[in-house]
RNA sequence: GCCGCUUUAGCUCAGUUGGUAGAGCAAAGGACUGAAAAUCCUUGUGUCCCUGGUUCAAUUCCUGGAGGCGGCA
């Protein structure tokens, strides 16, 4: 891990052109990518997290953090950097990523930024609009609104300000009627009002590379890696998060591994193996969704995910094509 | 061996007072504007266990058989 607080004193300078080089490295949960990142060569790049688990402290082995020994050989950024009660957003992830470049581009080095969070990947290269960000009063307005009168109150309201969103968000998607909503109460305009660019950020120049494997072998493989983690000790570091005082509405408990643990005390009834079974069905469900955001990306070059040197091909002849 | 219940989608089960059937889960596909490991959308033909019978028509009623579960021996 590199300490960021000493960039913050720093003003950042924009993106050289020859500071514009790095590499997106995306998959589904349990592909490979980590594999893949310790057979690249050290002395060249740095790996930028993209994962939203992975940032949290202590959520080592349910989200399959890297390896100490891992992250002493290539530096690793955004990992360990929140106790898992603290919320972590898209914003905070393309201000400490972007600063991370930075850090990077200065040592010489070249970012890959590797992880499973679709949504991170999309805005670190386009951006974000600028509606407001989350204003924890106004969610907590609102999320009063809807315990009193309903979802189907607060899409109604929707409608009276933001009809292109009213349109377009589903009356039972409540995540994004909310975020609609708020972004109205907070700022007086509407959340479709604003648009976001269709042209990548800071003049970055990606190598983006989408790793896949086959629907059955991908199957096996998160069979494989929920037994692991098991003898790996996920029960107790659950047990031990528990006793820290985690909760089950703490962000990093919404993770697959986690939660899986809180529903099963919630219903009573779980055996362990019907948790370790949830899990499984979860991370499959979780790799789909990721799968399917990932195939919507423009300019991906997809490689079957064991395909190493194939792989590490495209990255050298990349970094080294100027 | 006898008695009762049961056999319908990959799984758990509804249902058809006789006109060839539908839920949940799974599976497959999709969406994604500061919580994204989140949130949400779409997709259901299956010898209705087998065999005869009654009937214009049987998955449904009746006979016989097979599998499962329970009880009594």
């Amino acid at each position: 891990m590199v300490k960021l607080s000493t960039l913050k004193t720093k003003k950042l300078k924009t993106i050289k052109a020859s500071n514009n080089k790095l590499v997106f490295l995306f998959g589904p949960t349990s592909v490979g990518k980590t594999k893949l990142l310790t057979d690249i060569c050290k002395d060249k790049f740095s790996v930028i997290n993209a994962d939203s688990i992975q940032v949290y402290k202590g959520l080592d082995i349910g989200s399959a953090k890297v390896s100490s020994e891992m992250m002493e050989k290539i530096p690793h950024y955004l990992i360990d950097i929140l106790p898992p009660s603290q919320q972590f957003s898209v914003a905070d992830f393309i201000k400490r990523a972007d600063e991370a470049c930075q850090d990077i581009y200065s040592k010489g080095r070249i970012p890959i930024i590797s992880g499973g969070t679709a949504f991170y990947f999309k805005h670190f290269l386009y951006g974000l609009s600028d509606a407001p960000p989350t204003d924890p009063k106004v969610r907590e307005e609102i999320e009063k609104e809807i315990k009193l009168n309903g979802i189907a109150s607060i899409y109604e309201a929707l409608k009276l300000v933001d009809l292109p969103s009213y349109n377009k968000i589903n009356p039972n998607d409540s995540y994004r009627i909310q975020r609609a909503y708020e972004v109205y109460k907070t700022c007086g305009k509407p959340l479709s009002s604003f648009s976001i660019s269709e042209k990548p950020r800071n003049n970055m120049d990606p190598l983006i590379i989408g790793l896949y494997r086959d629907n059955e072998e991908m199957h096996r493989r998160l069979r494989v890696r929920v037994d692991l983690m098991m003898k790996e000790g996920l029960l107790d570091e659950v047990k031990r998060l528990i006793r820290e005082g985690a909760k089950e509405d703490w962000p990093g408990m919404q993770g697959i591994g986690y939660r899986e643990f809180f529903e099963a005390i919630k219903s009573g009834e779980n055996s362990r193996s019907q948790t370790l079974a949830k899990i499984v069905l979860d991370s499959k469900h979780y790799a789909k969704r990721q799968y399917t955001f990932f195939r919507s990306f423009k300019n991906v070059n997809w490689m079957e995910a064991s395909n190493t040197e194939e792989i590490e091909n495209l990255i050298y002849s990349f970094i080294q094509d100027n």
